[in-house]
DNA sequence: AGGCTTATACTCCCTGTGAGCATTATTGTA
DNA sequence: TACAATAATGCTCACAGGGAGTATAAGCCT
């Protein structure tokens, strides 16, 4: 994707700055795979870290460098991978030297935990209790994210400041009837951290009468936060482009790709319009065979057609992400 | 946006990864400012280069070093800003420290060239002459791009991709009758790049019979290419994200809004329809002034509603860009 | 055979939106 | 003063996309 040449001109001295100072870079990697209706994350640390490390100077560009170490970490290819954040504003104590952190989001198709570090996959409903919609809004949001959040709204001094974090969490969390907005995962984390409901807030932004920790299983530093960036911009991204292929076997029946839609999406799509707009937008072609073990009349299996890169901008495909 | 805390937990060493290494980091602003239907680019060295300096580790976090530096090079607050995309894959020969290169997008309300290093202005169509649709498709795709796509799609060796390359340039320049997107633009760049068709390509890739360079004011380095970065998020962002009131003064006709929006997608809109979508979403309010000067009726004075941020996530706001 | 599960085909209806026509309110000009 | 030019603004129409439901087909299991 970025990969275009740099040499052969001269850079020009870029004026008013101070001379450059040594920065470390660190490579961070958001790794998903859907396993059975289940997403997950490649992680390291008894799945309380993402898989990470310096960047080197021996690296030919960053993709790469990140792309080798999880393809060693997981012995499987990444099928696609995009940039996702660069972070530097950790003020980390005791840390004298800046550290640069960039994430990336890298889908494969299958997992198979490997050796090295304590390697595995998370769920991402593990880390996100609140995020699964599937089986409707999970019964955790009411009984325990929204009383905390409503003390957390009321703790605020002035009514200006209530009433902003009554509006932020009633539409971050389909409160008081709003609809529910899957794609608000990085704002609904942002929340909860603020109102203290998130182990990495640590104890001391907790309110005084509530036990802190009541929402999934946490990570170290930032990196549920970088993982939320991730889940985030995979359910956008699914829904214009493409990339839902990247987390499927080679062939699969429409009912199993839907499945794995719903999986990121974390909610349930109505099951004819989805085969509508897969089929209408000829993303996929049939490969003669048809799947036995599916329970009830056997599905064709189709294959997804790479052609569709080439031959339109990729711009525009859509997924329905609706109600079922 | 991002700037949760990090400390209070210890980072656990990342496994399998040598020791960190110490590499230049480098942030580079593309600023963009609308004024009387141009939309420019704040640059320096004559127009010939982005803003750019290394990130010191005295500042805070990356985004208040690079607004810092604006402000101070501008005069001018920096209303929007947001993370373009980072970059390390450059192989700049004679250097021995890698740099890791931070983009970021910028947008003001005005510009008023301020004294240092050369900073002024310059217009996006002067650095890329075949975006601007607004009266029409620009002569100069048919008369001087068109025919050397054509020569270089033909100079490919094998069918295969010549037909590959037919297809890129067909779909990015919509030629064929096929219809203009203005979001490729950096597709569009690194075509040319790849058919050595701009400057920054160098004199060696280009054809035998033909000159090379014939699109555009060229920029050193990749900056070029991080402003068509910069552009394609914009025009991509617009569609969906209220941001095109950054670049409005305080209060506005609809025409100026409009103006503004057709200057940075490079086509015009229907009017009608964008009144109507301007208005059924609440974007703006009355001031209850009329401005005098339109030419024409007075048109009414609109304001932006800040309040939208707060009413509604904001994941949808839209605005029509289709034919005139 | 009857029930269960899944696949697949159609239909319906509403909304969003592209596109055009018509009218109103000004300024400049013959 | 009438008329042209320029904008602003109001309204209608038609069509496509997509949300949602009904109906039928084709397997399995008991």
């Amino acid at each position: 994707m970025q990969t275009l040449e740099r040499d052969g001109i001269k850079k020009v001295a870029p004026s008013s700055f101070a001379a450059g100072q040594a920065i470390a870079v660190d490579l961070i990697a958001v790794t998903v795979a859907v396993t059975n209706g289940d997403p997950r994350v490649l992680t390291i640390e008894d799945e309380g870290a993402l898989p990470s490390g310096p960047f080197q100077v021996g690296h030919r560009s960053l993709q790469s460098g990140l792309r080798a170490w999880v393809e060693r970490q997981t012995s499987l290819p990444l099928g696609y991978m995009e940039q996702l954040y660069t972070f530097a504003d950790r003020d980390r104590a005791g840390v004298e030297q800046q550290v640069i952190s960039i994430s990336y989001l890298g889908l494969t198709r299958e997992q198979r935990a490997s050796g090295e570090s304590e390697a595995g996959w998370g769920s991402w409903y593990a880390y996100f209790p609140w995020e699964d919609h599937r089986i409707g809004t999970p019964a955790m949001i009411a009984r325990e994210l929204e009383p905390r959040l409503r003390d957390w709204i009321e703790a605020a001094r002035e009514l200006e400041q209530r009433q902003t974090r009554l509006q932020r969490a009633s539409i971050t969390f389909g409160l008081d009837g709003r609809p529910w907005n899957e794609d608000l995962v990085l704002q609904r984390y942002e929340l909860l951290f603020e109102a203290g409901l998130i182990a990495e807030s640590g104890p001391a932004s907790a309110l005084p009468g509530r036990a802190a920790t009541t929402g999934g299983r946490p990570m170290i530093l930032d990196h549920r936060r970088i993982l939320a960036t991730g889940i985030a911009r995979l359910r956008a991204k699914i829904k214009y482009h493409p990339v839902v292929f990247e987390l499927m076997p080679e062939t699969f029946t429409l009912l199993q790709l839907q499945r794995c839609v719903e999986a990121l999406a974390g909610r349930l799509v109505h099951k004819q319009n989805f085969r509508r707009l897969i089929e209408q937008q000829e993303l996929v072609e049939e490969t003669g065979q048809a799947a036995q073990d599916t329970g009830g009349r056997p599905a064709k299996l189709f294959r997804f057609r790479r052609a569709v890169f080439t031959e339109r901008a990729i711009v525009g495909t859509k997924l329905p992400i609706s109600k079922a």
